[in-house]
RNA sequence: AUAAGAAGU
C-alpha cells in the first residue's frame, strides 16, 4: 500500500490525476486494498482540481470499504469546498466529523479561516478562531499568522498587531510569514515608517527577508511615491542575491 | 506514504 499510494501521490502532485486513479483500480485488482492514506491522497489531488463533490463520493466510497476517514481526511475534503467558495459545506462537514467522534484539528480551522480571510469575512474568521480556543484547541504559529494575515489584507493592522502580541505573549516566536504578513499590511496602510521598524526588528530575530518582504516594501514605497526609498530597498534586495522577478 | 499560513495585477 505505502508503495502504490507513494506512487499515486506524486502523480497527483504533478497533475496527473488519471494515472494516479489507474493505479488506484490496479492495486484493487491486485488484491493490495488502499488504505486512509490512499483516500486521503486521492481526495487531496481530486481537490486540488476542483472537483471537491467527487472528493465526498471517495469519502463515502472509503467508508463503505470499512475505512474509517481521519482529521486529514475531513480537513483535506474541507478545504477542497472552501477553495470553490462552499462554506456552508465546509461547515457541514465538520458537523458531520465530530459528529462522528473525529475531532477537528488546529490545522482543520485553520484552513478554514484562511478561506474566510479571503473572502474578507473577518467577522466568521475571528469567530472560527474563537470556537478553535474553545474546543481547548491551542493555536500555532500558522494559525495565527492566518488570522494576522487576513486582518492585514483588509488594512486592519491594529487587530492584527493585538493577536500579535497575544501570540508573542503566549511564548510563540514569530516567522518570516507572520513578519511579511505585517510587513506587508503596513505598507498597503501606507505605514511605512513602522513597516521599516519591523523590518529591522525581523532582522534583529536572525530571520532572513525574502522576496515577500521586499515585493512588500517596494510596493509600500511605490504607493506612497517615495521613489527613492523603493529603490534603495530595490538595491538591498540585489546586494542580498535575490534575483528580481 | 497523506491536510493549513506570507508579495504585485
Amino acid at each position: 500500500e505505502v508503495t502504490y499510494t507513494t506512487l499515486i501521490d506524486g502523480y497527483m502532485k504533478g497533475g496527473d490525476i488519471e494515472e494516479a486513479f489507474k493505479l488506484k483500480d490496479e492495486m484493487v485488482v491486485r488484491g493490495i486494498h488502499p488504505n486512509v492514506f490512499t483516500y486521503n491522497t486521492l481526495i487531496r489531488g481530486i481537490c486540488k482540481v476542483g472537483k471537491a463533490q467527487e472528493a465526498n463520493m471517495l469519502l463515502t466510497e472509503m467508508m463503505e470499504m470499512g475505512l474509517r476517514p481521519d482529521c486529514i481526511t475531513y480537513t483535506s475534503v474541507i478545504e477542497g469546498h472552501c477553495k470553490e467558495g462552499n462554506m456552508v459545506e465546509a461547515f457541514r462537514l465538520v458537523d458531520e466529523m465530530v459528529k462522528r467522534n473525529i475531532m477537528p484539528s488546529v490545522v482543520t480551522y485553520s484552513v478554514i479561516i484562511n478561506w474566510l480571510c479571503k473572502a474578507g469575512d473577518m467577522e466568521q474568521a475571528n469567530e472560527v478562531f474563537k470556537k478553535m480556543v474553545e474546543r481547548g484547541l491551542v493555536p500555532n504559529i500558522v494559525a495565527y499568522t492566518t488570522l494576522i494575515n487576513g486582518h492585514c489584507r483588509q488594512g486592519n493592522t491594529e487587530e492584527a498587531f493585538r493577536l500579535f502580541d497575544e501570540m508573542v505573549k503566549r511564548r510563540i516566536v514569530p516567522d518570516a510569514f507572520t513578519y511579511d504578513s505585517l510587513i506587508h499590511g503596513l505598507c498597503k496602510a501606507g505605514k511605512m515608517q513602522d513597516a521599516k521598524k519591523l523590518f529591522k526588528e525581523m532582522l534583529a530575530r536572525h530571520l532572513l527577508p525574502g522576496y515577500f518582504t521586499y515585493s512588500a516594501l517596494i510596493y509600500g514605497h511605490c504607493k506612497a511615491e517615495e521613489m527613492d526609498e523603493a529603490d534603495k530597498v530595490f538595491k538591498e534586495m540585489l546586494a542580498k542575491r535575490l534575483i528580481p522577478n
